[in-house]
DNA sequence: TGAGTAATGCGT
DNA sequence: CGCATTACTCAG
C-alpha cells in the first residue's frame, strides 16, 4: 500500500496537496514538519506537512515530495492547530497563516537559474531576441532569470528561454537556497602545543628579535577568550601582517565558529523592586481569580505599576520552568519597557518582531521550539503569538486596548490580543490584560464574570493623578485669546512650566491635520491621481506625497489648478506646529516626534532618550506619545484639540477618545509633582469630556455600553465587514448591490455598502459592507453560509475583476 | 502566489 | 497582421 502526504503550501489557497512518500519517509514524518515539494510548473517550495495516510486521490497522480527538511516537528501541534484556527476564524487560507507565522528564512524557495552550454555559431532562424541575447552570454556559464531579464529588456523572457532551451543552447534548472545560515565569526586561538608555560617561553625568548610579532602575541595573551578576528585586528597594538604571520607558523589558528545573532546574555539578573501595597494586593487578587478564570483584566490607571506587577508574575512563572509571552502594541516604542525586562530577566528574554531579520527572528523561533532558556520570556509584538511554544504558561497583553493589535491591511486579519487568549487555553496557560482604559469588549467580559477584574486605583507612591480642565476654542477665537494654533492660557501655561524647569508635551492628532498646502487664490489642494486622498506636503524634500500609494509630485510654487504664484495657506502637520512654538519659545529645546523624525528606530531612541535626560523642553508628537512612555518630569501635557476624535464617524469614535485624551493626561505627573493636562475644544461640555476630567471609566462605560446595546454594535454583535475593489466605479456597484441582496437573505443585520474614507486606492475603487451577528447564533455557520455567498459571487463572470476580503472583528 | 495560455488591444 | 499587454486558470 502506497502512502501520502498532505501538505499546506505557504500561498493563498484553500486546499491542502497531496503527495506520494514513501514508506522509509512515512514512518519519519510528523505534522508540523517542512517538507520540500514540486509546485506548479517549475516551482518549489517549503510547505508544513499535516497528514499522513494512505487513501490515494481518485482524479490524478499525485507527485512524489522532493526532502523532508526537518528530524522533529517545527511547529508543535498544538501551535498546529492554533493556526487553524486563525485560518477558520479570520476566514484566511490556512497556506497565508503559515507564511505569516514563520519568519521568511525558515521557507526556501526555488529561483530559476539558466545554464548556458557551448556553440560555435548562431542558427539565423532565431528569433532576434534569442540572438541578441546569445551573442551577451558567456558560454559555459549560469546566470540568474534577473540578470537574463535585464540583458533581454524584456518583462516577459519566458518565449526566448524556451526557444533557447529547444535549440539546446541553454538548460534552465531550479536551485533552491537554504536561506537560513548560522552566523560565523572568526575565533583566534592559540595553538595546542603552547599550552605549557615552558614551550610558552620558549616561545616568546624566540620572538625577541621580531618586535612587531611578539607585540601581537602578547596582547592576544591578555586577551580574555573567546578572541574574535576582526576586533582583535582592530587593536592598534596588533599588526595584521605579524598576526598572519603567527598563524602561517602555526603558533595562532584561525577558526570559524557559529555564534548568536541575538545580543548577549547577561550573567547575573538584579532583583525585583519592592512592591507597593496596592500592587501586592493586586498581585494576590489575579492570583486568586486565576483559580477560577484563565483571564484576568488588570485595570489599572496610568502609573499605577502595571509592569511591576507583570514583572512579579512573569518571575514565578520563569521560576517554574514555564514560557511566558509578553505582548506589547508597537515594539518600536517599548524601548524603555524592553530595558528593564532585561535588566531583570536579561538571562531569560528574547525579542521577536518584524523589525528583526528573518534569520534572527529565526534564531528565537527555534530556541522557543527548543524550549530553551534564553527564550522562556518572549517580548514580542502580535506576529510573536505565532511562536512554537512548547509549555506556555502565561501571556501578558499590556495596553490591551490598543488596536494595533489587529492586523487590517493584509490576511490574516487577526487580532493578536484575541488570538493570545484562543492561544493561552489550547496550552493552558493563564492570560492578563493590562489597560488603564479597557475596551468596552474587554470590559463587558469581566464586568458578566467572564474574565476576572483587578483594579489598580492608586498611582505608584501616591502620586496625585493630574488635574485635566478644557479650554473653549469657540470662547478663545471670539476673544481673540489664540496665538497661532494655542489659546492664550495654553501658552501662559507652558511658560510657567517651562520657568519650574520642568517638561512639556503637545499633543495633536494627526487626523484632520495633515499637513496638505492649499491655495490661498482658488482654495485648489493637490490631490492624488490614483487615490481619493490630497497629497501631504512634506517641507524638507519639497514634495507632495500620497500616503497610500507612494506617488509623489515636486513642489511647484504656482498653484497647479489656477496658477497664481500666491502664498499658500498649509493645514498645521507637527512641523509647522514646531515652528510656531520655537516661536513663542525662542529659548526653549523644542522636537516632534513623528512619522518623519522617527523613520529610523535609532532616531526614535534617541529622541525620547533626549527627553526623558531633560536635554528637551518641549516635545510635540502624535499618537506616538501617548503609548506607554515613562517621562519623569513631564507636569504640562497640551492637547490642540480633542474634536476630531468626537466627531470620527465610527461606532467607536467615543470609546477611541476616551483612550486616547486618559492615556495622553496619564503622560503627566509620574512622580508625583503637581501637574495639569489642558485640552483645547471647541465643545467643552461634551459628555465623553467630563468622563475624562473624572478619571470614571465604570461611568463611561456604563453610558457607553448602553449605547452599544441599543444600536446592536459589538459586545453585543460580532462584526464582519466585507471588502469590495474594482478599478470600474459601475461594476463596483453593480456587486455592491448583488451582494446586499444576498446578505440580506442570509444575515439580519446589513449595513452598507458604503464607500470608506479613502474610496479610491491604487486607482482601485473600494466598498465596505457590514454585516451584524447575534452572538447567540453559530459563528462558523455564518461564515460558512458568507463563504458560500462570496463563492457564487466568484463564479458570477461580469464580477470577475472585483476582488473580495473578509474582515472579521475589524477595528 | 505565479506561470502558462487565451484574449484582447495597438500601431502601421 | 504581428507583437505586446492583460485577463484568466490551475497547481497535487
Amino acid at each position: 500500500m502506497p502512502f501520502f502526504l498532505d501538505v499546506v503550501l505557504p500561498l493563498p489557497l484553500n486546499n491542502s496537496y497531496t503527495y506520494a512518500i514513501t514508506q522509509a519517509e512515512a514512518s519519519v514524518l510528523v505534522p508540523g514538519m517542512r517538507v520540500v515539494v514540486p509546485f506548479g510548473k517549475r516551482k518549489i517550495y517549503t510547505s508544513i506537512s499535516l497528514k499522513v495516510h494512505q487513501q490515494a486521490p481518485e482524479t490524478y497522480t499525485p507527485k512524489q515530495i522532493d526532502s523532508i527538511i526537518d528530524q522533529y516537528p517545527i511547529i508543535p501541534q498544538l501551535q498546529l492547530s492554533f493556526l487553524s484556527w486563525i485560518a477558520s476564524y479570520y476566514q484566511a487560507p490556512l497556506g497565508i497563516v503559515v507564511r505569516t507565522a514563520l519568519p521568511s528564512a525558515m521557507l526556501l524557495e526555488s529561483e530559476m537559474e539558466m545554464v548556458t552550454h557551448q556553440w560555435t555559431a548562431i542558427t539565423p532562424s532565431l528569433s532576434k531576441h534569442a540572438q541578441q541575447l546569445l551573442q551577451q552570454l558567456e558560454q559555459n556559464a549560469t546566470y540568474s532569470l534577473a540578470q537574463v531579464q535585464q540583458l533581454l529588456l524584456l518583462k516577459n523572457p519566458y518565449p526566448v528561454l524556451h526557444e533557447l532551451t529547444t535549440a539546446a543552447y541553454v538548460s534552465l534548472k531550479e536551485e533552491v537556497y537554504a536561506r537560513y545560515q548560522p552566523k560565523l565569526k572568526t575565533e583566534i586561538c592559540l595553538d595546542p602545543a603552547y599550552k605549557h608555560e615552558d614551550a610558552l617561553r620558549d616561545l616568546m625568548s624566540s620572538l625577541a628579535t621580531k618586535p612587531k610579532q611578539y607585540k601581537t602575541l602578547l596582547t592576544f595573551l591578555q586577551q580574555k577568550a573567546p578572541v574574535w578576528s576582526p576586533a582583535f585586528s582592530a587593536l592598534d597594538t596588533v599588526s595584521i601582517s605579524s598576526l598572519n604571520t603567527l598563524v602561517k607558523n602555526n603558533v595562532l589558528q584561525k577558526h570559524k565558529r557559529a555564534v548568536d545573532r541575538l545580543p548577549a546574555k547577561i550573567e547575573q539578573d538584579s532583583p525585583l523592586s519592592p512592591l507597593s501595597v496596592s500592587q501586592k494586593k493586586g498581585i494576590d487578587s489575579i492570583e486568586q481569580q486565576w483559580n477560577t478564570k484563565d483571564v484576568v483584566l488588570l485595570h489599572g490607571v496610568t502609573g499605577s505599576g502595571k509592569t511591576e506587577v507583570y514583572m512579579h508574575l512573569i518571575k514565578k512563572q520563569l521560576d517554574a520552568g514555564k514560557q511566558v509571552l509578553y505582548l506589547v502594541p508597537e515594539i518600536g516604542l517599548t524601548t524603555q519597557l524592553m530595558h528593564r525586562l532585561h535588566s531583570f530577566f536579561g538571562a531569560y528574554l528574547a525579542v521577536y518582531h518584524s523589525r528583526f531579520s528573518p534569520l534572527e527572528r529565526t534564531e528565537v523561533w527555534q530556541k522557543t521550539n527548543q524550549k530553551k532558556s534564553e527564550a522562556q520570556l518572549i517580548l514580542g509584538a502580535r506576529s510573536a503569538v505565532f511562536l512554537p511554544f512548547q509549555d506556555l504558561g502565561l501571556v501578558i497583553v499590556d495596553e490591551a486596548h490598543e488596536t494595533s493589535f489587529k492586523q487590517y491591511d493584509a490576511s490574516p486579519r487577526y487580532h493578536a490580543r484575541d488570538a493570545a487568549m484562543v492561544l493561552a487555553r489550547m496550552y493552558g496557560a493563564k492570560v492578563i490584560l493590562g489597560t488603564a482604559t479597557p475596551s468596552l469588549e474587554s470590559y463587558r467580559h469581566a464586568a458578566t464574570q467572564k474574565y476576572g477584574l483587578v483594579t489598580l486605583t492608586k498611582r505608584f507612591k501616591e502620586a496625585a493623578m493630574p488635574e485635566i480642565s478644557f479650554i473653549d476654542l469657540t470662547d478663545a477665537y471670539r476673544k481673540k485669546q489664540m496665538q497661532g494654533h494655542l489659546a492664550q492660557a495654553l501658552v501662559h501655561e507652558i511658560s510657567e512650566t517651562l520657568a519650574a524647569k520642568r517638561q512639556v508635551l503637545l499633543f495633536q492628532n494627526r487626523r484632520g491635520y495633515a499637513s496638505f498646502i492649499e491655495c490661498s487664490q482658488c482654495a485648489h489642494v493637490p490631490q492624488c491621481p490614483s487615490c481619493d486622498v490630497s497629497l501631504t506636503y512634506h517641507q524638507v524634500q519639497r514634495e507632495l506625497r500620497c500616503h497610500y500609494c507612494g506617488h509623489t509630485d515636486q513642489y511647484t510654487a504656482a498653484c497647479t489648478a489656477c496658477g497664481t504664484v500666491s502664498p499658500r495657506t498649509q493645514g498645521l502637520g507637527t512641523q509647522q506646529l514646531e515652528e510656531e512654538i520655537q516661536l513663542l519659545f525662542p529659548t526653549a529645546r523644542v522636537a516632534r516626534m513623528d512619522l518623519d523624525t522617527t523613520r529610523s528606530k535609532k532616531a526614535h531612541e534617541k529622541l525620547i532618550n533626549s527627553f526623558s535626560s531633560g536635554a528637551l523642553d518641549i516635545l510635540i508628537g502624535t499618537q506616538m506619545i501617548t503609548k506607554g512612555l515613562d517621562f519623569k518630569h513631564v507636569t504640562l501635557v497640551g492637547v490642540l484639540s480633542a474634536d476630531s476624535f468626537l466627531h470620527f464617524p465610527d461606532f467607536r469614535a467615543h470609546e477611541r477618545a476616551f483612550q486616547v485624551l486618559t492615556q495622553v493626561a496619564g503622560r503627566a505627573g509620574r512622580i508625583g509633582e503637581p501637574s495639569k493636562v489642558l485640552i483645547q475644544t471647541f465643545q467643552p461640555n461634551h459628555p465623553v469630556l467630563a468622563f475624562v476630567k473624572a478619571y470614571d471609566y465604570p461611568s463611561f462605560y456604563a453610558q457607553q455600553i448602553q449605547q452599544r446595546e441599543q444600536f446592536a454594535y459589538p459586545p453585543y454583535t460580532r462584526i464582519i465587514r466585507i471588502e469590495l475593489k474594482c478599478k470600474n466605479m459601475s461594476t463596483l456597484i453593480s456587486a455592491g448591490d448583488w451582494l446586499k441582496k444576498g446578505l440580506q437573505e442570509r444575515f439580519p443585520h446589513v449595513l452598507g455598502p458604503v464607500p470608506p474614507v479613502v474610496a479610491r486606492v491604487r486607482n482601485y475603487y473600494i466598498l465596505h459592507t457590514l454585516i451584524k451577528l447575534p452572538l447567540n447564533g453559530s459563528q462558523s455557520a455564518a461564515k460558512k453560509r458568507l463563504g458560500a455567498l462570496l463563492h457564487s459571487f466568484a463564479q458570477i463572470g461580469s464580477f470577475k475583476q472585483v476582488r473580495t476580503a473578509i474582515d472579521v472583528d475589524p477595528q
